[in-house]
RNA sequence: GGCGGGUUGGCGGAGAGGUUACGCAGCGGAUUGCAAAUCCGUGUAGACCGGUUCGAUUCCGGUACCCGCCUCCA
C-alpha cells in the first residue's frame, strides 16, 4: 500500500497517514456561506483537497472514500440580500426568498468549482437541513455541563473544557489577555462563544427549547461532520483562518458532545492566497471572483494549474504573468496529448510526490520530465489537469487556410528566383498578426492557427 | 501584546547534509532566404550572523524584513 504522508496541523508534525477504516477514509471539508459568487481565495482549498481526494480515490479505491463539504445557508449576509429584496418587492416569504437567495448561488458555485475540475464531493450538506441536529447537540452540551442558557442565547462554556487552544497553539489566558474578544453580559467568560442565538421576526428562525432562533456558526460543521461521517473521522480540512477560532470551536463542540470518539484526526490548513502580496479578503476590498477570471478569458484549468504550482502550506501570490506561463505550458501538453490515450497508470514519481504531503509543485515538476505522452495524460489526471472536459479552450481554432497556404508557397517559390522577398515577408507578416502560426521548410509552408487567430484580419489576403 | 508561516539564481518554484532540480525568460548553436516552431548547449542561487559537521542552501540558535491568525473571512 502506497504511503500517504500529510502535514497534521494538530500535531504540527508530517505523519503517516492511516484510516481508520480502509474501505471507508472519511474527510471533511468546509465549504462557503453561499451568500455570494466564490471569490478566488475560497478556491483554493476546493482545488488542493480536490487533489488529495483524488489521491486518495487512487490509494484505497473510488468507491472508499467519503468527502463531506457543507454549505452554510445560514448567515447573515444571507438574511440581509434576502431583507433587501423583500424590502424592494420581491414575492415571497423571506425563507423563501432566503433559499431562493441560496439556491442561486450554490449554483453558482457548482458552475465556479466544475470550471476549475474539482470533482463534486460525495456529500454537500446544507445546513438548514441540520438545524434539529444542532439543536439536540446543542441541548446535550447544556446536559453535559459544557454549554448554558441566557437571554435566548446558548453559550459555550470554554473553561469546561481543558483542552481549548490546543489546535491553534494558544491558551484562554493568553486570548483574554488579547482582549479582542466580545464581552457581552450574557458570557460567563469573555472567551464563551455562540452556538444559539434569538432571532427577531425580520430574520429566519427555527423553534427551539431556547425559543425561536438560529444556530451559531461553529455548530454546523460538528453536528453535520457526525451525522455524516460519525463521531471520528479520518480528515478535517479548511484554509488556515479557520484554525482559530472556527476549528477550535468545532473540537470543543464535538469532543464534549461524544467524548467516545475523537473527532478528527488529521487536520489540514492551507495557507491564504494573496493579490498583490496582500490576502485576498472583503474586509480590504481586494478580492475578485472565480468567475470573473473566467469571463476574462482565463479557463479554469489554468487557474488550477497556478495553484497547484504552490504547495498548499505556503502563501500563493496571484499574478498575471503566471496565469500566462501555465497556459503555455497546458497548451503544449495539451497539444503534446491530443488524440492520445492516457497510460493505464500515472507516472510513480508523480504519484510520489503528491504521497509526500499533496507536493503538488513536485508533482508538475515530475511531470515536465514526462517524454510518454501516454504517461503524461495519465499522470497529469492524477491532479485533475489534462482532463477530457476541460480542454476545448486549448484546441486550435478551425480554419482552412489552404488556399493562403499555396499562394505562400508560390510566392516563396518565386522569390527563391528572384531573390525579392519582399512580397513573401509581407504576406507571412499578414499572417503572423491575423495569428497564424507561419512554418516554412524546405520540405513545404504549412499554416497554423494560433491562440490569437483572427478570421478577420485574414480578408483581403 | 500572544500564536503561527515565510525569505532559494532575471522571474516562478521544489527536493536533498556532500553529485544538473524543473519551468519560463535570456544567451550560444543547429535549422531557415529571414523568421517561427523544433532540437542541442548554457546559470556567479539559497536574507543576515553564529553554531554543529570532514562538509550546510539543507540541522540548531539568534537578527532583520515580509505575511497571516487573535474580528466576518478559505
Amino acid at each position: 500500500m502506497t504511503e500517504i504522508r500529510l502535514t497534521n496541523t494538530r500535531t504540527r508534525k508530517k505523519e503517516a497517514f492511516v484510516p481508520i477504516d480502509p474501505a471507508n477514509v472519511r474527510m471533511y471539508l468546509c465549504g462557503p456561506t453561499v451568500y455570494d459568487r466564490a471569490h478566488l481565495g475560497n478556491a483554493r482549498p476546493v482545488v488542493v483537497f480536490d487533489v488529495l481526494f483524488r489521491l486518495l480515490r487512487h490509494v484505497y479505491g473510488p468507491d472508499h472514500v467519503t468527502y463531506v463539504r457543507n454549505f452554510t445557508d445560514v448567515d447573515d449576509k444571507i438574511n440581509a440580500t434576502a431583507l433587501a429584496r423583500k424590502e424592494a418587492g420581491a414575492p415571497g416569504t423571506l425563507e423563501e426568498l432566503i433559499r431562493a437567495r441560496t439556491e442561486e448561488t450554490i449554483g453558482w458555485y457548482h458552475a465556479d468549482m466544475d470550471a476549475l475540475g474539482a470533482l463534486r464531493p460525495t456529500q454537500e450538506p446544507r445546513a438548514t437541513d441540520y438545524i434539529g441536529a444542532m439543536i439536540s447537540m446543542i441541548a446535550d452540551l447544556v446536559e453535559k455541563g459544557h454549554a448554558y442558557a441566557r437571554d435566548g442565547h446558548v453559550l459555550f462554556r470554554v473553561r469546561s473544557y481543558t483542552e481549548y487552544g490546543a489546535l491553534s497553539g494558544r491558551s484562554v489566558d493568553d486570548m483574554i489577555a488579547g482582549a479582542r474578544v466580545e464581552v457581552a453580559p450574557f458570557k460567563e467568560d469573555p472567551m464563551d462563544f455562540v452556538l444559539w442565538k434569538p432571532s427577531d421576526a425580520d430574520l429566519p428562525g427555527w423553534d427551539s427549547p431556547w425559543g425561536r432562533g438560529r444556530p451559531g456558526w461553529h455548530i454546523e460543521c460538528s453536528a453535520m461532520s457526525h451525522a455524516l461521517l460519525g463521531a471520528s473521522f479520518d480528515i478535517h480540512a479548511g484554509g488556515i483562518d479557520l484554525q482559530f477560532p472556527h476549528h477550535e470551536n468545532e473540537i470543543a463542540q464535538s469532543c464534549c458532545a461524544h467524548p467516545e470518539g475523537q473527532f478528527a484526526r488529521y487536520w489540514l490548513h492551507n495557507e491564504m492566497l494573496q493579490v498583490e502580496g496582500k490576502k485576498m479578503s472583503k474586509s480590504l476590498g481586494n478580492f475578485f471572483t472565480v468567475r470573473d477570471l473566467l469571463d476574462r478569458g482565463i479557463p479554469g484549468e489554468v487557474i488550477r494549474f497556478v495553484f497547484l504550482q504552490t504547495h498548499y502550506g505556503k502563501p500563493m501570490d496571484w499574478t498575471a504573468e503566471k496565469a500566462a506561463q501555465a497556459e503555455a505550458t497546458l497548451r503544449k501538453w495539451r497539444a503534446l496529448g491530443a488524440g492520445i490515450d492516457p497510460a493505464p497508470s500515472a507516472a510513480p514519481e508523480v504519484i510520489a510526490a503528491l504521497c509526500d504531503d499533496l507536493n503538488t509543485a513536485g508533482a508538475i515538476a515530475a511531470l515536465h520530465r514526462i517524454a510518454d505522452p501516454a504517461v503524461l495524460v495519465a499522470s497529469a489526471r492524477l491532479l485533475g489537469l489534462l482532463e477530457a472536459g476541460m480542454g476545448d479552450w486549448a484546441a486550435a481554432p478551425e480554419a482552412d487556410l489552404s488556399d493562403l497556404a499555396a499562394k505562400l508557397a508560390d510566392l516563396r517559390v518565386k522569390a527563391m528566383d528572384t531573390k525579392d522577398f519582399a512580397p513573401v515577408d509581407a504576406l507571412k507578416s499578414a499572417l503572423v498578426a491575423a495569428g497564424v502560426e507561419v512554418r516554412m521548410s524546405k520540405a513545404g509552408v504549412e499554416l497554423l492557427p494560433g491562440p490569437n487567430f483572427d478570421a478577420a484580419k485574414l480578408e483581403g489576403l
